[in-house]
DNA sequence: CCCGTGACACTCC
DNA sequence: TGGAGTGCCACGG
C-alpha cells in the first residue's frame, strides 16, 4: 500500500506535526491581550464567534444581539474582560460543528470555567446530534449526579452554544426545557437533527421514560441510536429505570441511562 | 459566610 | 394528571 510506503508521510504525521507547531508557536503580545471575533453561518442564522489562540470562547446567535456586533462585543467583555478584534474567519472545525456536524478538529477554550462547569459542558459535548440526554444525566456524567438545578444553571450561561450542545439536554418528564436562545429554536434544532419530539412526548404522556427491547434485555432512552431500531413488538416502555431492572433489563452502554451497577 | 436564586426532579395529594 | 411543595447543589452578592 502506497499510503503506508516509508518514503510517504502519513496524514496523521502531518495533522501531529502541524499540532505540534501550533502548540510551541510563540504567543505574541496582541495575542495575549485580544481575543478575536468573526461571523459565521449556522443553523440559527448568522453567529458572532470570539476565540483566543487556544479555542473559541464564545458564542451568540446574531439575532440574540439585535444584530449589532458592539453588543456581542459588551458581552463578550462583561464575561471575560478582555478586548475582542476582527479577524478574518473562523477556527478550523467551527463552520461544520455550527451545521450540526460533528468537528473532531474544533477546540475550545474553557480556561477561566471551573472544574464543574467544565465537567458539565464535556458532558454535554458527548450527546450525539439527533438524541437528548435529561439535565439528571449530565449531572450524573459531570460526577455531581444530586447537581441538578446546578447543571441548569451552567447551561443557562453555556458560553458556547451550539458547539457544546445544550440545546439536547431536555427535562426528564419529557418537556423540552429552555434554552440559551429561546425554546421554539431549541425545538428547531431537535427537530433539524431529526429528533422525533412528537413521539417522545407522546410516550412521556403516557409515562414512558425509557425504551426497552425485550430481545436483547436492554433499556434505553427513546432517542438513542439503539432505540429507534427496535421492532414495535418487542419494544417495552418504562417509566423508570429502576423499574426496568426490576424487570430484568439492564442499562444500554450507548445511551447509558443509568449506573452500571444497578443493572449488574 | 450566609442567604437567595435557578434552563430540575421527586413526591404527594 | 398536574401543580405545589421540598430537596439539591453550585454560585454570586
Amino acid at each position: 500500500m502506497t499510503t503506508n510506503d516509508s518514503r510517504f508521510v502519513s496524514d496523521r504525521q502531518i495533522i501531529s506535526a502541524l499540532g505540534s507547531l501550533a502548540a510551541s508557536a510563540p504567543v505574541t503580545l496582541p495575542e495575549r491581550v485580544f481575543a478575536r471575533w468573526a461571523s459565521a453561518p449556522s443553523r440559527l442564522g448568522e453567529v458572532f464567534v470570539a476565540f483566543t489562540g487556544a479555542g473559541v470562547q464564545f458564542v451568540r446567535s446574531s439575532e440574540s444581539v439585535h444584530g449589532d456586533v458592539e453588543e456581542f462585543a459588551q458581552e463578550y467583555r462583561a464575561r471575560f474582560a478582555r478586548p475582542l478584534q476582527q479577524a478574518g474567519t473562523v477556527p478550523a472545525g467551527v463552520l461544520p460543528a455550527l451545521r450540526g456536524r460533528p468537528a473532531r478538529n474544533l477546540r475550545l477554550d474553557l480556561a477561566g470555567l471551573t472544574a464543574f462547569e467544565q465537567a458539565v459542558l464535556n458532558a454535554t459535548r458527548r450527546i450525539p446530534a439527533g438524541q437528548t440526554r435529561p439535565y439528571n444525566w449530565v449531572a450524573r456524567e459531570a460526577g455531581s449526579p444530586r447537581a441538578v438545578r446546578a447543571v441548569g444553571t451552567v447551561l443557562a450561561r453555556n458560553p458556547v452554544p451550539l458547539l457544546v450542545p445544550c440545546h439536547r439536554v431536555v427535562r426528564a418528564d419529557g418537556a423540552i426545557g429552555q434554552y440559551t436562545f429561546g425554546p421554539v429554536h431549541k425545538e428547531e434544532l431537535l427537530r433539524g437533527e431529526a429528533v422525533n419530539l412528537d413521539e417522545i412526548r407522546s410516550l412521556a404522556r403516557h409515562g414512558v421514560h425509557y425504551l426497552a427491547s425485550d430481545t436483547t434485555g436492554i433499556v434505553c432512552f427513546p432517542s438513542c441510536r439503539d432505540a429507534r431500531r427496535i421492532t414495535p413488538a418487542h419494544r417495552q416502555g418504562f417509566n423508570t429505570l429502576a423499574g426496568a431492572v426490576a424487570a430484568g433489563y439492564r442499562p444500554c452502554r450507548t445511551c447509558r441511562p443509568g449506573v452500571e451497577e444497578l443493572g449488574a
